[in-house]
Formats: structure tokens, C-alpha cells, sequence
DNA sequence: TATGAATGAGTCTTCATTCAT
DNA sequence: AATGAATGAAGACTCATTCAT
């Protein structure tokens, strides 16, 4: 999510595209969430986002009232992002297959912005505007979208008729943990990395994830010869 | 952790009793703690903290040479705290018994001071000393303990050969999910709260995380019927 | 050298004259340069050099990083100041002219700042850069033209084949001690001052050092009448 | 001038004698010095002070009201030490060796208080008690011993009849210079010491200055031979 | 519209001084 | 008398925000 300058292709009429085809409020915005994501909210500078974003510093209270609307402006379009095609993904494969191709999608989509969303999840604790926007809209919007597929099943008489909503935020506490442990163990311990590499581990990770959710929930139950040996942290 | 100013145990009679029975560098680390969890390591200022402690700005650096290293010695403070009586509780009973209680002690301690550890996780980020003192100290040393646990009950052949150290994270990471995420929501959406009582809650996402995790180490599977109905958010 | 706020070349007719001719950062050092003489490096409050400067305290700091750094600039202005002009003195006159006209211009020049080149040696025993700015640069720089003077008259045959550099120090050194100890005893006694006027005072003090350090380093004599009735303090 | 601790003469009991035998008030003032001399006076901290003392920081105010008031004590015991002794080095000598041999008892005795000397003279700018002390009593006083023994020699048809305030002050001034800027030059460039010795150079200075104040105020002028042939900085 | 110099309230930190023990 | 913990005023420095150009 907002990835740095973009370098876009607009063009006037003819013109081959003025310096930064991203209008100026994004290009703010983008660059306040490198800064946040580098220094958290308080240790941001309003002097270091401008230089980020190659405008001057008065430039940002042209846009954004105050440096917080800028933090919750950020959050918001991070939320949004964190949101985009996520029933797109629910395609008609496999309950297996649909969910664990959403969580790499996920995961993919995260990890490049897991600073900011650990700010995010921060300072959701001192701005209710943020609390708003992390959790109001992308987890309980998340977990609404997958609630409903989830409560298709189970009139299907797939799923066992748990609650829909409680068992999908079983689900995606379990991947959000998953993500936010990982990286815990790789900034504390760097040789956590080493061990086996990332996609790897996802994979391992997020497929026992699935595999316990689907077996857990499933009205009838697969064999259950499939634990793989050797779990993550944030997994079972 | 870091009560307040000190309930005290002034004795009745006879005794001399000085205000604080808690030594001034307690007393600010308390304070320290409190301000801190509520706003943050930046957010909190000195002078608040020594508002809250009950003292001169000054006295503060007295005990401190900088903030910073107020910050430094409250983690530390909360990180031995966390890890006091680990393994005192790992005592004779069941595993089931004693996974359980051992949670469930851990829970009640972090929970009151769940703002702060929110924080510590935060400033982990940006402090070695304070990764070092939670993740370095609390995480690994726990870690380490079930671990060699973990190995006795393979060597017995009661937990499946897989590699101990993993496994209990797993746990410590469902675990850590379920009180993050559990906290979370009830911020995000207070009516969370009120559907179940958080003892009940508790202790229905608890004992299906020890299930979970003891069936899937167990080298001879129990009746696998025992799904909870309702599981919550970090379970499974 | 930086005197007060700006005498200012302000054009009568048609000039849009910004309120004061003098860029904000000279201006500032001027500041800090008044209040250091008054007040010492420590003694001066960066609030008190704001607002001599008629600037708000924050604006210090868009200038200089530090109050250290304003201290180092205003002691390489200062510098600077004290040495320019200083072979252009060394004109076609005759020795006895050519350093009686220096030694008037830089008494001249130093001591409506004589409370600031104290302040400077003062700090020098501190701060390594300032060492480098007054010593370094004025004294030595000062005797280092002044040697090549020298030692040109030594090749000429008309000065004694004495060490320059510690001929020359000799002169600068008397001329100096004479400035300082001057201000000190009108300090101490200000009834010293009425006695005879500075100027009178000055040339008598100055001819008489000029007299003594080229009678001392001429390699033919003079007439050794010329001893002056009345030295004064740090003459001889 | 105020050194250390002063082992003392201890025995053990019926000695007058405790642990120190420099009353406190003394080894505070000792302890003062020393501290003022290394950080100047603004740089001195009364804990410092008060660790160098073997003394609570407290104690310092049981004998001195403020921190300013320990200066000028300081400062007045420092002009006491400098003068003491110093008629009655004025013995039956020749001119010349009564005055070389009190110049190096100055020199002697000033040298290692050098760093104090430089900070009384600094502190003497803004606070007019240092000043009174330093200069009303230090310089005057020993300017007018020195008087006297002039105005002796003028009556006795030995000096010229010349103002002797005034030529005994550019007597002391020149001393003064000397010995400040030789420290100065030191500093400065550190090679300076090496080249040659500081007694020699001490003996060859003084010997200048005195050769030339002596010729300077001779009734009948001397053999002008004298020259030595390479002053140093202050001389002639 | 964009700028960036200027602002000044707010921060952490120091230290002379006080005072209960 | 001596202590040293406590104080709080004051200082250097930061930074979000404003505003004249």
C-alpha cells in the first residue's frame, strides 16, 4: 500500500505525465505511512513526511487540518486497502483452496506494511478515530464478509452450526496472530529467520491454520491423520 | 504488577509507619507504568509521571538518569513479573490441569496490565533494551522452560517427536492471540463484553487451546468429539 | 565586530527595505555576541539572546543546532573580524609607522569587543573549537604574516637575526596584555580612567611597546633617549 | 594555594586533631578551588564539589550561604596566598635579584592555580566582589608594596622620577602577561612547551622584563648589551 | 496554490538550595 | 553538626502549526 512516488501514467493532453501522476494527497499520504511505519506516530515528524514526500513542509496543513487527521486518513486507506478484493478471492474452488489462497493473499499484502499496522493497532489504543478505522471497518468488515460465506455452508450443511461470526474471528485471529508473532520472533531473534525461509513457513503455517479451522468446524470429519509434524508460533 | 501507591501493611499498633511503605523508586516506577500504558512512552510526560507518583519532577531523576531508562527499568520490572512462579505451577497434576492453570494465572497477571505490555510490545520496536527485556527475557526464558517440559513428555513418549520448541510456541502464541484480540475487541465494540462474562470466556478459549494444542502433540489421540461449540477470536 | 541591530544603509527614496537590512542569522550572532560579553557562554540564556535578537527563542535553533554552535560562529566571526585588514595596514610607511597604524586599528577594532574576546579565552579552556577559532586562527594567523614581515627585514639586514615568530609574539603579546590589563584596572578603579584620556593613553602605551621592540630587534641602535617619562600598565 | 586533603598528623586518641586537621570550612574551600579551576564557575557543580570535599552536599551550606559566596571566599583566599610573603622577599639584594627572585616566587606560586587564577579573572567581569578581591586586593595591594620600594629608590636618586604607581603596575602587568599567555600559547599548540623548557624559558622572560624595567627606570642607564636573543611571548 | 521562515508552548533534564532526620 | 533526599525553577531544545509572500 502506498508505495512510494508511482511513477503513473497519466498524461495532460500529449504531455508525457507531470512529474508525479499521484495527486499531492496521496503522495502526503504515502509518505507519512513510510514515516509512521519507520518512527510511529509521535516519533514522526510533520518536517521529515514533507521531505519524504518532496513538498514543503506547510504544504501537508494544506491538505491534512492537523498531523492527526493525517494519521487517521492513513489508517483509513490502509483499512480500505487491507479490504480490497477480499470476496474476489472466495472463488469457487475448494473450501481449502479459497481460504487458504485468501490468507496468502493477506499475508502477501500485509507484510510489506506490517510496521504501520503495528502502529496502527498502536495507536488504535490512544485515537478512537483509528480504532475506528482498524477495527471497525477492516477486521469486523473481514469477519462480516467471511461470516456470511461462512453461514452459507452451514445452511449447506457443511459447516456444524456454530456461530458464524465467533468461529470466522477464530479464524482470523489465528492468521493476524500468526503474522504479528512471526515478525515479533524475527526482530527479537534474527536466526529465526535463517531456520527456513518465509514463504516456506507461511505455508506450513497457514495450511495448518486452515486445516485445523476446516476440521473443526466440517460436519463431517476428514481424516485426521494430517497434523504436519513440526507447527509455528501463531499456529495450531 | 505495579499497583497503584501502595495499599500498604501498615501495621496497627505501635508502628512508625512511613507514608509510603513503598521506597520512592517503586513508587515512580508504579506511576511510570500507569502513565505509560496510558499514553504511550511519548505521550507520557515526565511531569505527569510525577504527578501520578506523587512527587517532584525532579526526584524522578533522582532514581532515573533519563526517561528512557524509566522506560528500560519498567520493562524490566514487568518482564520478571510476567515470569515469576512459571514453573512453580507446572506441578503434578494432568497435563490438562497444568497447562490450564498456568494460562490462566499468566492471564489474570497480564490483563490488568495489558495497556503496558501493549506499549512494551510497541517500544520493543524502537528500544533494544526493551526487546531485550520482553521478548529476550519473558518470551524465550518461558518459552524455554515448557520447552524442557515439552522434551520430558516426549522422551516419555507421551507427546508426539516433534521439535519442542516450536511446539510451545505455538501455544504461547495462541495464547498471547487470544488475550490481544480478546482486549481488542472489547475496545472496538463494547457490547463484546457483555455477551459473556470474561471468566466464562476465558475459560472456554482457553481450555480449547490447551485441547487443541495437547491433541495435536499427543502421540496416542484422545476422542477427538470434543470441539467446544463456541469457540472466540484466537481460538481454535 | 557584529554590532547591535543593524546600522542599516536603509535607501531614503523608493527602497522596499525589509525592517532590517541584516540577514536573521547576523543578526542573531550579534545578539548572542552582546549577551555572551554581558553574561559569559553560560550565563547567557538562549531566551535572553532571542530577545536582544527581537526573534522568538525557537528561531535560534532554525539557525544553529546548538547554543555551542552560535557560541563557535560568533568566535569564528569574531575571528574573521580581528583579522581582516591586516596586511593592508603593512603599507610603504616606515616601521615605526607601519606598526603603530596596525596596533591602533586593531586596538580600535578589539576593544568595543573586549568583553567578548574575554569571554572567548575564557571559553577556549573548554571548547577545543573556539581554541581553534581565536588562537588557532587570530593570534597565530596574526603572527604568522607578521613573521614573514620579519624575517623580510631580517634578510634586509635591518632587523637582528632573532627568531621572528618569537620576536613577533613578543609585540603581540605586549600589545595584548596591554589591552587587557588596561580594561581591568578602569574595571576595578574608574577613577583610573579620568586620569588621562584613553586615547593620550594609548599612544603613549603604543609608541612606547613600538619604541622598546624595535629599539630591541634593530640591528643598528638608535639614540636610546626615547624612554617616555610615564609608562603604563602591561607597557614597559 | 588550598591543596587536597592534607594527610595531616594524625594519632590516635588525645590528639587535637580529627580525621582532618584542615578545618571543614577549609577542605570545602580546597575542594572549591580545584573544581572551579577544572569547570569554571557556572560548570561547577555543588555535588561536585561537594565529592571532591569528602562532604554532603548539604555541608557546603552549613558554611557558605550560596555557591556564590563560596567563590568569593575563594576568591579572597586565593589573593591572600598570592600575596603573602611578598615584602619580605624584598631583601638587601641588588635591584635586580630582589626583583627576579619575587617574580619566580609569583611564578611559582600562580602556575599551578593557573586555571583558578584564569576563572577569578573571568568571574571578576560579572561579579564585583571577585573583582574587589582579585584586583582591589591582589594587584593594587602588591602594587603598592611595590610602590613604596620604588618611591625609596627614587628618593635615593637610584630611579628616575617617574609616576611609581604607574611604572611598578607595567612591571606587574608585564609579568602577568607573561605567564598568561605563555599558559595560553601551551594550550594552544602543545609543540610550544617542547621547544624549550618551561624554567628556562620562565628564566629567560623574566630576566628580559626585568632588564628592561630596570633600564627603563634607571637613573643612570646601564651598559645596553643586554638583549638576550630570543624573547618570548610577553617580554619585552 | 505552495512555500518555508517564524513561532512559542511544551519537553526533558540539571542543580542550587532546603529541611527533616 | 551533618546528612542527602526532595524540591522546583530555569534552561536548552523540538516541533506542529501559522501566515506573509
Amino acid at each position: 500500500m502506498t508505495s512510494g512516488k508511482s511513477p503513473g501514467n497519466r498524461m495532460g493532453r500529449g504531455g508525457p505525465d507531470n512529474l508525479h501522476d499521484m495527486p499531492r494527497k496521496q503522495e502526503i499520504m504515502a509518505a507519512a505511512a513510510k514515516v509512521f511505519a519507520r518512527k510511529g506516530f509521535k516519533g514522526a515528524t510533520t518536517s521529515e513526511i514533507a521531505r519524504e514526500a518532496g513538498v514543503a513542509e506547510g504544504t501537508i496543513f494544506r491538505y491534512f487540518k492537523t498531523k492527526k487527521d493525517l494519521l487517521v486518513d492513513v489508517a483509513g486507506s490502509l483499512a480500505v486497502e487491507t479490504l480490497k478484493g477480499i470476496m474476489s478471492e472466495m472463488s469457487a474452488k475448494s473450501d481449502e483452496e479459497s481460504l487458504k489462497s485468501l490468507i496468502y493473499n493477506r499475508l502477501e499484502l500485509i507484510r510489506p506494511n506490517l510496521d504501520l499496522v503495528k502502529v496502527m493497532f498502536y495507536e488504535a489504543q490512544f485515537h478512537p478515530e483509528v480504532r475506528q478505522m482498524i477495527f471497525g471497518r477492516v477486521i469486523f468488515e473481514a469477519a462480516q464478509m467471511l461470516s456470511e460465506y461462512f453461514e452459507a455452508r452451514v445452511k449447506m450443511g457443511i459447516f456444524r452450526d456454530v456461530d458464524p461470526f465467533a468461529a470466522v474471528r477464530s479464524l482470523v485471529g489465528a492468521v493476524f496472530t500468526y503474522i504479528m508473532f512471526d515478525s515479533v520472533l524475527k526482530t527479537a531473534n534474527p536466526a529465526w529467520e535463517d531456520s527456513d525461509p518465509q514463504e516456506a513457513r507461511d505455508r506450513r503455517n497457514v495450511d495448518l491454520i486452515v486445516d485445523i479451522f476446516l476440521n473443526g468446524v466440517r460436519a463431517t470429519r476428514e481424516v485426521p491423520g494430517g497434523l504436519p509434524g513440526k507447527p509455528d508460533a501463531g499456529g495450531i
